[in-house]
DNA sequence: CGGTTAATGTCAACCGTATGACATGTAAAA
DNA sequence: TTTTACATGTCATACGGTTGACATTAACCG
């Protein structure tokens, strides 16, 4: 690969000047710009990203932590942050942390050896900042991590209460919550349940909760463990699911059973996979925001020197019906 | 951060001694080691992966282009990638072409410039090294897209004989082979219908080829589309779906329409993603080994130097009897 | 015509690590 | 005691690009 000199040398300038018209272009003449450009292209030339990452003492990656790539709600939050971070020039470093706090530190340090440009995490580890420190910005979504680090969520309280109200309006009287996995503090599904809950005890109805102990977000148990909270609460006739897989499984095991959905029983998910849609009946569900989270996350990261960050920013969600209801 | 300088001087060694224990650890002396590794965990040291990167001419990241992320089967192929790079010590740059060969060839260019150990291409595009070269390994999966470029796939001609066979042997007698999207020379997809009308034919059955010009994954429109096939195609009582999104709909359309699956028609999909499984009824379906793939993709990458690469690898596929057949 | 400005050159240091060549010192083997 | 091997030091250069300080040149303005 030709280098910045041969570039110069071709072009009939000095490294400083090429340089300077990658980095200000301003202040080099139009014509000179033409004349490098073409030396450029006659060499075939690409700056070296790895060279330039060291001198500026930062490289242009953005590291991306979830839990999962398989999950549908992750691997959506994966093409939108995906799509963002190159188009603001960035490139994204994933990494898959299957839950393992022992892989989110090893991430985060490799993180920081890469000198990347910022931290995105969507996180099981209560505060990974006691383990390893980095002198980028993190940004934790779904789910709020430690008070020192900044927080993009949605607003699951209110899907929490969403969702309540609609199984209400629809005339459900014995509602039960699923809970998809174990219950984190400051875990986005426990705001979800708080709304929900409090919605429906604002309407004199008690929420029937089911929960597990599974940590995992796609079990083969799932239907399992719906049979045997069934068991015990065979009457009920709504139920709201803290994901959409949690609810197909639902759904599958209400269809398998001779149990009518939404007739007998009405299910409401959580997320707005393509999940939710493709299944039939097709899904009623909460929406996050997942493309308005990414654009917002991105963006703090790229401006992080010119604008302070917020603590934390919620965004709104939406009430998607469908037949499941 | 500390530099290597800073730990070579607090052990009392010098740069070349503690640059050697990194490298080649055999010409160090044991107690050497210790004493330069206290010196780092005392300074917290970490190398700077991108001075060595620039130094060996060589990162430690490996590109995956992939059409989606969004998608279940390619979600699968992210996450199994992910999982071999990083336990062999690479670092996963993950690239959403959204089929758009522009894109794929400003990603090439990045993963060019920033000196990645291999690139993983799971591609549209016919032969990107007619636009870009790179001085790496490149291994297009599920499809081949060069002669120039190793490709590793899974058996799908031999995956679409099963389907047929097992149509065949339930006693369905009118088959239908409906195609995910345009057919492209060399695509695997091309090959599992080859592979499907050449059993059929062997048994004196006719297939049926519903094909269209839908070049996304995930359509909005597929119930349209289906419904326009069968109405022409009523009778069909087997149907092979070129991937398990693709089955799902039709099982969907179905189930909307009085059609018992498997009952009346019988449905097989392809790759065996999460869906397959949770769907009800759910999927029989062709296996992609993701996992061997991703294996061995991987491995070849990262002992490029010492093996040689084979043009072309093909893995066994395995069949998953569900209840839609 | 002197003064100002814009465009570029010159020079050099720096980012953090790798590595080859060669010298030195030390301890075990002959 | 001499030889040999090993462990480390010393020195220097390279990787490719960035950047600041300052000098030079030519064109433009009043």
């Amino acid at each position: 690969m030709a280098t910045l000199k041969e570039v110069a040398d071709k072009a009939g300038v000095t490294v400083t000047t090429v340089s300077r018209m990658l980095n200000k272009p301003d202040m080099v003449h139009p014509s000179t710009i033409r004349r490098i450009q073409q030396a450029m292209r006659d060499l075939d030339y690409q700056p070296n990203e790895i060279a330039r990452s060291l001198s500026k003492k930062m490289s242009n990656f953005i590291g991306l932590i979830v839990p999962s790539a398989r999950n549908a709600f992750f691997a959506k939050v994966i093409e939108s942050m995906e799509r963002h971070i190159t188009a603001n020039g960035y490139k994204l470093l994933l990494c898959v942390s299957n839950h393992e706090r022992r892989k989110e530190i090893e991430y985060f340090s490799m993180l920081r050896a890469n000198k990347v440009a910022g931290v995105i995490i969507a996180s099981h580890t209560q505060d990974i900042t006691q383990s390893v420190s980095i002198d980028a910005p993190i940004i934790s979504i779904d789910r709020i991590i430690s008070p020192h680090i900044s927080a993009v969520c949605s607003d699951n309280f209110s899907g929490g209460r969403m969702a309540a109200e609609l199984l209400i309006s629809k005339g459900c009287k014995r509602i039960a919550y699923f809970n998809g996995g174990i219950t984190l503090k400051g875990m986005s599904a426990s705001l979800r349940q708080q709304g929900f809950e409090q919605a429906l005890r604002q309407q004199g109805i008690e929420p029937i909760i089911q929960s597990h102990r599974e940590d995992r977000f796609i079990s083969m148990k799932y239907q399992d463990i719906i049979a045997a909270f069934l068991e015990t609460h065979a009457d009920i006739d709504g139920a709201f699911c803290s994901n959409d897989i949690l609810a197909a499984e639902l759904i599958r095991y209400a269809t398998k059973n001779g149990i009518d959905v939404p007739g007998q029983l009405r299910v409401i998910g959580y997320d707005d996979i393509d999940l939710a849609e493709l299944y039939s009946p097709s899904i009623t569900t909460i929406r996050q925001s997942v493309e308005d989270i990414s654009h917002f996350v991105v963006e703090s990261i790229v401006h992080f020197e010119d604008r302070p960050m917020p603590s934390q920013t919620i965004f709104p969600v939406q009430l998607i019906e469908r037949e499941s209801t």
